[in-house]
DNA sequence: AGCCCACTGTGGACAGACCACACCACGTAC
DNA sequence: GTACGTGGTGTGGTCTGTCCACAGTGGGCT
């Protein structure tokens, strides 16, 4: 075993073991390297991976904030893995299509289903007010429609289900920032999504899960081939 | 930005224009140190990055197969992601298995409605009948199972599913073994479960979509169950 | 009392060196 | 002529040492 990848399990464990909890911070590279008997960019090596899957962020200088910070962002290292494979032709951009219909749907179906007090929609109603407006600029809106999205799948309640969305998202950015540039009339696109976005709303806020799972379906769908990017 | 993500960034501009395609092999890290005008530990820290995510896979020595060479596993970076994750305890172990039983139980309905020749069941069909032997080993059972299951969702013919579901039954194995070890009776159960592969498998032969996907769902969330791995 | 600045701890980056490894081609022995 | 052994060569793996940029912190100066 490679030496990056017995510190990488080191500092797993510890992780498991809840040595470290999010918020915290690892022993600085220099300590590290002395406490586990090896060099220092091995442990760099170690902590770059870390980086990469989200699990750590770091920071330079002094104070606390500074050094290797323990964080839980699962959606950083879903979205770089996919975004890589994508760029690499492994992964075929229809396939993230299909599996983004898959998964917020049923993010979707499942946050209808479940109770939740009404004023939790509040946040993405403030969101569809803002995107209504006209003349709201492509890349804000589609700012706007990710965290739109996002919201309604973190009502869903499964976490790596929003991270994966998360993920894919930000993996397929820039295809979907390129193929909304190229609809034949952005105003009319966008106010359609308005309108299919509130009507998703507004059946989660009425608990009518089939319903809110089907307009997802179709939303996604619909904006995926109005882009080009979807080849069913 | 740091040296090590401009590095990165490079080589994905390569990967995404065609530069390197899977099988072939990246320049050496002292040529590409040189062409980029970094030094050596950055250009490594970016590899140790697309080697995390399942992009390139290094190897010592002379000769074609040393260096690093592209390749394209989106399982192992997902796989480490959600590993690594459950081990920091961000995401519930209870979320993995919910998103098991939706991508998987979908990939199986997929398979069913998609037309293949039937010898593409054949391999799975070799397992089925390998883990019907009586006293295959705990490790060999669950080894042939994961074989299965991960057959079974490339006939859904979705690589992103297939990845993150190989992904997931990497990152929580160690839970699942714990769980196959904690049975009441580990002959019954797995004889339970033979069973229920053989009619998923033949659900899926012949197209039955709806069976297929109902037994799947079944299937899993029944062992997890049993395993003490759900809340559900 | 308030401000400024040096100190200190942190990650970021680099240069250079040595090692282990695996292939490959050359040369030798049969 | 063939088979085997052996050194050459290019590769990643690792370490050491060094310097820099940065940010907080505290003491000293005004």
């Amino acid at each position: 075993m490679r030496t990056h990848e017995r510190v990488l399990a080191r500092i797993e464990e510890g992780l498991a073991a809840g040595t470290w909890s999010p918020g915290e911070r690892l022993p600085a590279e220099r300590a590290l390297a002395e406490e586990l008997g090896v060099s220092r960019p091995s442990v760099r090596e170690a902590i770059r991976i870390l980086e990469a899957m989200g699990i750590v962020r770091t920071a330079v200088g002094s104070g606390p904030g500074a050094g290797a910070t323990v964080i839980d962002r699962p959606a950083a290292g879903l979205g770089a893995a996919v975004r890589l494979h994508v760029a690499s032709g492994t992964l075929p951009v229809s396939d993230v299509v299909r599996t983004r219909v898959l998964l917020e749907a049923n993010a979707v179906r499942d946050a209808a289903e479940r109770s939740f007090d009404d004023a939790a929609l509040d946040p993405l109603r403030e969101l569809l007010k803002a995107m209504a407006e006209p003349g709201f600029g492509i890349d804000e809106f589609l700012a706007h429609d990710q965290d739109l999205h996002l919201g309604l799948a973190r009502l869903g309640g499964n976490q790596l289900v929003e991270a994966i969305l998360s993920g894919m998202r930000a993996a397929v950015a820039s295809y979907v920032t390129t193929g909304a540039r190229a609809v034949e009339s952005w105003p009319r696109t966008a106010a359609r999504l308005c309108a299919e976005h509130e009507g998703i709303v507004d059946a989660v806020a009425r608990h009518d899960a089939a319903e809110a799972e089907r307009l997802t379906r179709a939303h996604i769908e619909g904006f995926y081939r109005e882009a080009g990017l979807a080849q069913a």
